[in-house]
DNA sequence: CGCGATCTTTATCGTGCGATAAATAGCGTT
DNA sequence: AACGCTATTTATCGCACGATAAAGATCGCG
């Protein structure tokens, strides 16, 4: 896993140590050898660290964060004080850093059937949170009992689960959260499917047990089965889809 | 909190007080002082390393460990030969030790109706996983990227997953999954509850934002949802409940 | 070229932590 | 009541890890 960063090969040494092209930094580091711009360096550790922590966990070394970006461990001390401030970037970066305001207007844009709605959300936020860093890191902050997850989960039920039980109302021609707020049985509807779709990457990511079969068919079914379900569980005043 | 087994009243025993000022005992521990057997020492140790692991994760100290023990910390060497061997007797207290084999029954007793079994299994379950050791220790576990979350699953998929497909087959007049197996979408359906029961934990214990209302009122409601939001994608041949 | 700015490395400190060895002390046995 | 077994503590080793300071190397600019 470590690299061999010493082209100790006589030919090939100076010219590849020297003369680097600039720009061209990519992920496998024998590209950027030395003194990229400060801008360039910092989100190269940047990324580095997001994928590394996400492996490692919080408790992964500096050290060895370093020699998977090629360069010494003091180095990153030079562009974030502290290992400390680091993990915070890597918050920064993931978890604010990929939200899409796409998605609340997506929920609440009722020229769509609601199911094609939340399908459509649903694909789209899985595609950003089911990936091995979204979840490790998520789960891994989780555990270290900050109150990061729940400031996430907060923003998360007022931007997206209050509406999709607004809109579950409105398609069973029920009152607006505006005028009856939603219940909490209704909130934990919402969680019912939420939760089973970040799980999918719960089982992939943490416990390298991945779902059989395309998870856009997996959610289409979940949400279908909520749509039936709630339709059983709550029926419809005159309404029915 | 981990437990005071021994209130230290007054006038406590004369036998613990012997050497040490009653008034000096400093953290928690301070029943147990001296000498326990070896087997009460070693059950103390692991019941302890069950709570301290759940909430600090591997990375806990062995020292701080003793310390919540009120022993010092080569003691702990003296009945587990390393760290690890002393979290490999965790995962089997907690993972191993908790699974109640009757839960496999409860499912196939079809002299009950199948939302009743359910629900009871579920709910008995729930009061097994449900706690912070059980959904902590076993993220940290998924975590390391060790197999030992996939064996667990496997193993669950094998002895209740396949089983609740196959009654949810017999309720709705299908063939048992002795003929024709379990499809991928049955079983993400039955991962559908199952996850989002575990996640009532995950939200409670590693999120801390516990869920609003009666754990048993959610999985009754959860349940319901399920049985009916099948009913409507799967509809039935004949029979129907 | 050569020079200076600064990007990067080499060297190192202090501490924390798992683990071991030797010394101490509680408790049953006689 | 003394003895001896062994449970427990005291003392310590070795290394890993975050962090800092000083030396060295690279590149733009004249």
């Amino acid at each position: 896993m470590v690299r061999s960063p010493k082209p100790k090969s006589g030919l090939a040494g100076p010219l590849t140590a020297t003369r680097r092209s600039p720009g061209s930094a990519e992920t496998s580091q024998t590209g950027s050898r030395r003194r990229l711009s400060p801008g360039d360096r910092e989100k190269s550790i940047a990324a580095a660290a997001v994928a590394f922590f996400a492996e490692r966990g919080f408790e992964g070394q500096t050290r060895e964060l370093a020699t998977i970006l090629g360069i010494t461990q003091p180095l990153l001390y030079r562009y974030f004080p502290s290992k400390e401030a680091l993990i915070e970037r890597v918050y920064q970066d993931v978890f604010v850093g990929r939200w899409d305001p796409f998605w609340e207007e997506t929920i609440k844009d009722r020229s769509v059937p609601l199911e094609t709605r939340l399908i459509t959300f649903y694909i789209s936020y899985a595609n950003v949170i089911l990936t091995p860093e979204w979840v490790r890191l998520f789960m891994f902050a989780g555990l270290k009992n900050l109150d990061f997850n729940a400031r996430y989960l907060n923003f998360l039920r007022n931007r997206v689960f209050e509406s999709v039980v607004d809109e579950l109302r409105a398609h069973f021609d029920r009152p607006s959260i505006a005028n009856v707020p939603a219940s909490n049985i209704e909130i934990e509807i919402v969680w019912s499917i939420h939760s089973s779709i970040f799980y999918l990457g719960v089982r992939e990511f943490i416990y390298r047990l991945p779902p059989d079969g395309d998870v856009k068919d997996i959610i289409r079914a979940k949400i279908q089965t909520l749509l039936g379900g709630i339709a059983t569980v709550l029926p419809p005043a005159e309404h029915a889809t």
